[in-house]
DNA sequence: TTTCATGTAACTTAAAATATTACATGAAAG
DNA sequence: CTTTCATGTAATATTTTAAGTTACATGAAA
């Protein structure tokens, strides 16, 4: 959604961008109610009002993002019990727990690195092969 | 809960493993339905039946678990299309698709080498350290 | 032939994610 | 200043998914 903004110059309204992510405006006053706390975008109510990236696309990372989403959980995998009375359930947490967090750190560590500049390059690169405009 | 069933000898049904795992015992049927058919475990009809391990600990790790279990997906995180027309969203696919593969590679890598047995060893050992007995 | 246990389909319930409605707030246009 | 347009947000509804339950068939031992 960041990047179609940053495709388009001025504001845009949550019901264009709504349409574009087919889906309701105020899922997307939501979700960007929660970047606008981490300053990643700007928002402007009224006449001409509508939402403005705030930051230069070289210095947002997916990370940033994850972080401004609330940190979701990145697994689909967990403990049965976070805290098990049980002796087996605590070996099995323990092992399993180290596996979580070496997988956790890599996807979050790999989002790190990824710019939305280098994003936008790459869906640039993108038009110049297909003859395919718009996006 | 193969673990617990390693502590028993004889058969288990899967009503006391219900009670074991606080749930359903057809629950627990359709779960070891799908490790059986890995050669998992082993299931004995009618009277005494019930279930039964069917490889040694040192055998089986969480990895041939996970495969038993229909290798569900790893991820929270994922694609919103998973093969968008859209350029914008096939570049945010691409660099995130190659950071999901990683995570889910190495979390797999570390399953494939938690056998049983060693979560097993671990469990007698936590069995020493407190004086609590039974698991 | 009774009892007990698995095997499985069909159904129900519960939880979570997602979407919608409704209305308040604030800003620009006329 | 009042109409229009857009965000802000609570409350509600819908959808989807996972988990649990019921019911009954199958098969084995007592």
């Amino acid at each position: 959604m960041l990047l179609h903004m940053a495709e388009i110059d001025g504001p845009v309204t949550s019901e264009s961008l709504a349409g574009m992510m087919q889906t309701n405006p105020v899922v997307i006053r939501r979700i960007l109610a929660g970047l606008r706390k981490q300053g990643l975008v700007h928002s402007e109510k009224g006449h001409g009002g509508g939402w403005r990236l705030a930051k230069d696309l070289e210095t947002v990372t997916l990370y940033d993002i994850h972080i401004a989403l609330g940190s979701p959980g990145v697994l689909a995998l967990g403990h049965r019990t976070e805290a098990p009375g049980c002796l087996v359930e605590q070996a099995v947490n323990n092992a399993m727990g180290e596996a979580f967090d070496a997988a956790e750190a890599l996807l979050l560590s790999r989002f790190r690195e990824i710019t939305l500049a280098s994003l936008s390059r790459d869906f640039h690169q993108r038009m110049q092969h297909c003859g395919n405009p718009g996006h």
